[in-house]
DNA sequence: TCTGGGGTCCTAGGACCC
DNA sequence: TCTGGGGTCCTAGGACCC
C-alpha cells in the first residue's frame, strides 16, 4: 500500500475542522457564570484599544464580532462581560484537540490555534464512511473537551475550509465527491474563501457579482484583471478545485510582537524603550523555540494610523539584546517621523532558522559571544523559574 | 467606533552577479 | 561603449487569514 499522499489514483477525503467560538466556549466552560451570556474576550471595556478577539454566540446577537474594537462592542451591548483571555490556556486546549485529531489521521495540518485539515483518505476499514467518522470524531472532541467543532467534509480541501463554516456552531457538512463545483456555484460571493474586503470590492467593480458570474469568465480574462497570482487563485476557487492544497511547509518563518500604546508615545526615548521591551520578549521566544534571525523589522503606526516599516538582514544573527537595542536605534534613525506620535510598535525577526542549522562564526568578536551567553543564563533561569524577572535598568521605569 | 496580535504570501523595484 | 536577460537576495508595502 502506498503512503504517497499525492497518489490519485483514488479519491481524497479531506476533513476541516474548527472549533466554535473558541476562546469565548473555552472561557464558559470554564466559568458557569459566562454561560448563556454575551462573553467577549479581546479587552476589558476600559481598555481604549482593544479589539475583539472572540464573542460568545449569545453576543454575536448583539451584533459583536472579531476585530471589532472593544469600545463599539461595549455600545452595542453594554450588559456583555468583558476579559481580556488567557491564551496561554487556550494553547494547551489547543494541543488536546490537535492530539485527538492525530488518532484519526497521521496527516494533520493545523492551520491555526482552532482549525486544521485531517487528510481521512483511505480510512474507511478504520472508521466508516466520512459522514459517521466525522460524527464519531465531534463526540470525542466533545466528551474529552466540552467543546463543540464544525466539520466540513470534501475531496477538494478549499471546499472542505468553506463547509465548515456553513453549519456553526456544531455543525457538519458533507460535500460528495463530484459536487464540488456544483456547492460552490450555490454559494453567495461573500463566502469565496481568501478574497478579502479589497478583492471582493474589485470583483464588484468589474461586474463579477455572483460566483456564477465568475465562473462564466476565462482563466486568462481574470488574470488580466487581477494579475497571475490572485486571478488563478480566483479561477480555481469557483470551481472548488480539488488540487489547491493548503499548510504545505512555510518558506518563511518570522517571530513578530506588537503593541498599542493606549495613549501615542510623543518622544524617542519612550519609543526606545517600548521598542525594547517588545524585543525582549520576542528573543525570549526565540530562545525557547530554539531559532535565530539575521534579519529585523521595526513596525511603526503613528497616532494617524499611517503605518510604516523598516527592516535590514545582517551577516551575522542577532543574538543578545544589546545587539538589537544597538541595530534598532539605527533603523529608528532611517525611518522615524518624530513629529508624528506613535501609536503601536511591532517587532519581527524574519526568516527564522534552527537553531541546529550551522551558522559561519564572525571573524572578530567585540564582546558578542559573551554577552550572549549571559543573556541565555538569564534566560534559563527565567524559563525554570518564572517567579525571577531579571530585567535591564532601562526597562524599569 | 477608530481600527489587536500573530502570522503567511505576493508584488515591484533595486542591487548585484554571470 | 552600449545593452541584454536571468537568477538571487533584499526592502517596503499590501492583502488576507484566524
Amino acid at each position: 500500500m502506498s503512503t504517497d499522499r499525492s497518489d490519485a489514483s483514488f479519491t481524497k477525503v479531506y476533513f476541516h475542522v474548527d472549533l466554535d467560538a473558541f476562546f469565548a466556549s473555552v472561557e464558559q466552560r470554564d466559568h458557569p457564570e459566562y454561560r448563556g451570556k454575551p462573553l467577549v474576550v479581546g479587552g476589558l471595556k476600559t481598555d481604549r484599544r482593544s479589539v475583539v478577539s472572540t464573542a460568545s454566540y449569545e453576543a454575536r446577537k448583539y451584533g459583536i464580532y472579531s476585530a471589532m474594537p472593544v469600545s463599539k462592542a461595549a455600545l452595542l451591548c453594554p450588559d456583555a462581560i468583558f476579559i481580556r483571555g488567557n491564551y496561554a490556556l487556550y494553547e494547551e486546549v489547543s494541543q488536546t484537540v490537535m492530539q485527538i485529531f492525530s488518532n484519526y489521521s497521521p496527516f494533520v495540518i493545523q492551520m491555526s490555534i482552532d482549525e486544521a485539515f485531517i487528510d481521512m483518505t483511505g480510512s474507511e476499514k478504520l472508521f466508516g464512511p466520512p459522514q459517521k467518522a466525522a460524527q464519531k470524531l465531534k463526540d470525542e472532541v466533545f466528551k474529552k473537551t466540552g467543546l463543540t467543532v464544525s466539520v466540513g467534509v470534501s475531496s477538494s480541501m478549499y471546499v472542505a475550509k468553506i463547509a465548515s463554516g456553513l453549519s456553526k456552531p456544531d455543525g457538519l457538512t458533507v460535500v460528495n465527491d463530484g459536487d464540488e463545483e456544483k456547492f460552490m456555484l450555490s454559494l453567495p460571493l461573500e463566502k469565496l474563501w481568501g478574497c478579502g474586503e479589497k478583492t471582493q470590492a474589485h470583483l464588484k467593480q468589474a461586474g463579477l457579482f455572483s460566483i456564477p458570474l465568475i465562473h462564466s469568465k476565462s482563466k486568462e480574462l481574470l488574470v488580466s484583471i487581477f494579475g497571475q497570482s490572485t486571478g488563478t487563485f480566483i479561477y480555481n476557487a469557483v470551481r472548488g478545485n480539488k488540487d489547491m492544497q493548503f499548510g504545505t511547509e512555510a518558506k518563511n518563518h518570522s517571530i513578530s510582537s506588537e503593541r498599542p500604546f493606549d495613549s501615542d508615545l510623543p518622544d524617542r526615548y519612550a519609543i526606545e524603550t517600548a521598542v525594547m521591551e517588545i524585543a525582549q520578549h520576542v528573543l525570549f521566544r526565540m530562545h525557547r523555540e530554539k531559532v535565530r534571525s539575521r534579519t529585523i523589522a521595526i513596525k511603526i503606526r503613528y497616532g494617524d494610523f499611517t503605518t510604516v516599516s523598516v527592516q535590514e538582514t545582517y551577516d551575522m544573527s542577532i543574538t543578545s539584546a544589546h545587539d538589537f537595542f544597538e541595530k534598532a536605534k539605527v533603523l529608528l534613525n532611517r525611518k522615524l517621523d518624530s513629529s508624528k506620535g506613535v501609536r503601536l510598535l511591532g517587532v519581527s525577526f524574519e526568516n527564522v532558522t534552527s537553531l541546529s542549522e550551522p551558522e559561519q562564526q564572525p571573524l572578530f568578536d567585540f564582546g558578542e559571544k559573551k554577552r550572549s551567553k549571559i543573556e541565555k543564563a538569564i534566560f534559563d533561569l527565567e524559563e525554570k523559574n518564572p517567579a525571577i524577572k531579571i530585567t535591564k535598568a532601562r526597562l524599569l521605569t
